[in-house]
DNA sequence: GCGCACCAGATTGTGCACAAGATCATGCAC
DNA sequence: GTGCATGATCTTGTGCACAATCTGGTGCGC
């Protein structure tokens, strides 16, 4: 469906963007309310564009609304975030497998930029870093598969989980290992290895769901 | 993400709902555009409600929205029909595995019935009660399989090319060969076959692109 | 002490009126 | 005849005020 146009409002949408931030950076935790005059105040925007922010993410599954009582942020289960990695697995199997195919020089660059900042970023430590150029490579992957229906299911999935993600992205000696399962990934679709480029993402993907269900046997989280 | 509580008004659900309905049924043709002020007349609802209601269909992709022009029917092509199609065909074989997988008497006696309505919609030739039906295979296969994240991400993609699906549908033949591929689904999942539900679901969906590819050479559609 | 009705507060839901923006036709200049 | 500026008209965008509804606490009756 390609990308939405003037949705409904630029102010909401800059509202939505804002609270899509603060979510993931845990600003706002899973239960709080958010009442939309505080919101209103908090971004100096009206009601209205706050009211249509909120119904932006309520279909996007980050809030939760109820009639005449206000919305809150949504709490996303453990499993719920597996069950969500399992849909991602499935649909990015394909995009790199279509990407590996279609591949050319310029892609083949794209793709090794983002390895090189993955590189850097797990050579700091950087947690943010690495996801926000994990983030950048799945991205690149869903646009250079051509596959546009993809493309914009593996976008609505993919703000679900960021938080769950940063946690298992934190755990001791996960970066490493993330980093040479992603280069394996971006080497095979370089190459034009579609097999290779799947093999290497489904690999990634189940040690992502363990590390979430490791999460879930330490502590629950909703 | 479950199901969604109060989104915004209830009024403006009911009106989302009538619009799908009237976009199913070419009512409203694709491109037509949609003026608030004339939903809102014809619905008998304030024009908030109809402004709630297409920023609803928006984000569902049925409908486009530019800033100060107005919402039309998007138009969607047989490329991205047959694109949904392939992720439709990815996320519902999961849901046939699992729904094999956990099947019980309760869940083979529901898709039994649903069954028998595909049977009788075949043999009166009624395209519409078959795609009920159809929909309601695939709704219930959803379910059963409770995978919440892969239910919610099919329900998504129904709605968009409900359009093209009827135009595939009623090709002549039709009927008859996806009844038999059906019914082969339905009893693998009732004799707990993930392999044979899956490859049945699978055979299906290759039938529906093939489909979709003959009518995009017959003629465009958008 | 317990349960229920009721009231106060807070929060969302919505209609109305006006402002802002875009499209299209018109008319003028060249 | 062609191109461009200009204004009319239509459509959406938004602030404001009030109505509807839910929640939580309080007081009365038993």
């Amino acid at each position: 469906m390609g990308t939405k146009a003037g949705q409904t409002a630029v102010r909401a949408d800059q509202i939505a963007a804002a609270l899509r931030r603060g979510i993931r950076a845990s600003e706002f935790v899973p239960g709080q309310r958010l009442p939309e005059v505080d919101l209103a105040e908090r971004f100096g925007a009206s009601r209205r564009a706050v009211r249509d922010a909120l119904a932006q993410l309520a279909h996007e599954g980050l809030v939760e609304r109820r009639s005449n009582i206000g919305a809150s942020v949504r709490a996303i289960s453990i499993p719920e975030a597996i069950e969500n990695a399992e849909i991602r697995m499935l649909v990015e199997t394909l995009c790199v497998t279509l990407a590996a195919e279609r591949i050319d020089a310029r892609g083949a660059a794209e793709l090794r930029g983002i390895g090189r900042a993955l590189q850097a970023a797990a050579d700091l430590a950087d947690v943010t870093a690495f996801a926000e150029a994990t983030s950048a490579l799945a991205r690149a992957c869903a646009r250079l598969s051509g596959h546009g229906v993809a493309q914009d299911t593996l976008e609505r999935l993919r703000v679900l989980n960021a938080r769950h993600n940063f946690r298992v992205t934190s755990s001791p000696g996960w970066l490493a290992a993330a980093l040479s399962r992603r280069m394996a990934q971006i080497e095979a679709i370089c190459r034009g290895d579609p097999a290779a480029a799947a093999e290497a993402l489904r690999e990634h993907s189940f040690a992502v769901m363990a590390g979430l269900r490791a999460l879930g046997a330490g502590k629950e989280d909703a």
